[in-house]
DNA sequence: CGCCATGTTGACTGACGTCAAGGAAAGTGG
DNA sequence: CCACTTTCCTTGACGTCAGTCAACATGGCG
């Protein structure tokens, strides 16, 4: 079904080819392959991977992938936009939990019992690719690598969850954000994105939520930050002025 | 106090035999089985499981377990006694990530890399069932439900992970507190200790610590809930009085 | 017994939250 | 395209919770 009527379509056939976004390009040929589940599997493992992969139309911004207490059947894996995702604290608050680029997993905390725990919901038009979990167990136990990555994926998102307890458990609001920043640049660079120059999909509400401080502390660390030249924010388009400084700012490593 | 050998070799023999203090004691007999890594696996499978089980002598108070950057090798199921892990952040300041209980599986930090990114040390005397984590890998690809349990528990340690960073997010230094409480409440009923008295292994500094907040702090919070009759505090020994009266205060639903 | 780590309490302070107001973007419908 | 509404963002004034510093109490351990 090559044309059909999405914005995306609009590139020129040929550069779209190959293209991540492509609703039809298998694993093998997906741009995100180095970054994704793919990783160290072989081209035939891939194709047993492909095969259990479903890949449906592009999220409107604010449609929901799952939401808190929807049965767990998939996880899936960002293509193309962003997620946030949240869960909704007893008390009724909106607890943000994370943000998912593309190449990144998401829905994992669905694993342990048969419900989300979570809520997901699209930031832009994004797509993902659906990856049944049970079929994905079945796969698992024939292809030891692809179990292995697996594993590895999911302990990435135990230490990613962890870095965040130690940046709320001890960083001031202006360390959280840089932090965020400097996160949201490595991995846009790790996509062959530019790491000085992008665009938050989040508001900052969502920002403030997710780093535990509020809206107005976000706005405020923002304007310092660009009184300081470290950065240069309009809006929601960031650029990363003074790396260095930003780094220095964020008082935690970021380079592992 | 006649004698400082250790308290668990001061009951008879016969009491010891089915113990899981017991180093001898194989997984198909452990008391702990029903919440630890046999969960849901057959008579055979956890015989294979035992198979690859390291059982160790006991760890002193303060020993290691392993160091952050050490090589990962094994996860460990801890079979008595408790732990503590932390990390270094790159400021120098400790974070305590989490403490571990009977039944509880620690070491799932170093998955994703070849290393630890986080430290383990023993609160008390403790010891523990390492599991050779390639072993373990091995197996599981042969026991579809050995597999299918161990994502299950490291989704269980994500979920674990956001619900803390929902906690630091919103929470304040009472309600931090008491949900610490009631989920060390919580998992020691589970492994069938009294839900309502029990002795805190950690120091007051490494609750603090974990929960992002002072040890000033941690002391003036047990106060206020000493003062309100919620609790009865004697040094380490925690008694809940008023178990209603700790889950208002901690503002969340424990229950699941 | 004396020492050092641990825990408690008080006084003071500051970073961040709260409340409030206004402006800028973005979405909506005609 | 423009009016209109809603959401989002920024800025200021003020209050407060928890951090900091300091002094002292306690208790486990050699």
């Amino acid at each position: 079904m090559p044309g059909n009527s999405m914005k995306i379509s609009e590139e020129p056939k040929v550069a779209r080819a190959r293209c991540h976004t492509n609703p039809n390009v298998s694993c093998s040929d997906c741009r995100l392959g180095a970054l994704c589940l793919p990783i160290a599997l072989s081209t035939e493992e891939v194709d047993q991977l492909d095969e259990i992969v479903k890949r449906g139309r592009p999220l409107q911004k604010g449609d929901h992938l799952f939401r808190e207490s929807d049965e767990f059947h998939s996880v899936y894996a960002v293509r193309s936009g962003s997620f946030k995702a949240y869960s909704i604290t007893d008390s009724g608050e909106v607890q943000v939990t994370g943000f998912y680029l593309p190449g990144e997993i998401l829905g994992m905390d669905g694993i342990s019992s048969r419900h989300h725990c979570a809520s997901a919901v699209a930031l832009e038009v994004s797509s993902v690719c659906e990856i049944p979990f049970e079929r994905l167990e079945g796969l698992a136990t024939k292809l030891p690598s692809l179990q292995h990555h697996f594993f590895r994926i999911m302990g990435k998102e135990i230490i990613k969850d962890q870095q965040m307890l130690t940046l709320l458990g001890c960083n001031s609001a202006d360390e959280r954000l840089s932090s965020l920043l400097l996160s949201i640049s490595a991995r846009n660079s790790s996509r062959h994105l530019s790491a000085t120059k992008f665009r938050l999909a989040m508001t900052r509400s969502d920002i403030g939520n997710y780093l535990g401080i509020t809206v107005e502390t976000v706005s405020r660390s923002f304007g310092r930050l660009q009184k300081n030249n470290v950065l240069k924010v309009t809006n929601k388009e960031i650029e990363i002025l003074d790396m260095d400084a930003l780094k220095k700012a964020a008082n935690v490593n970021q380079d592992k």
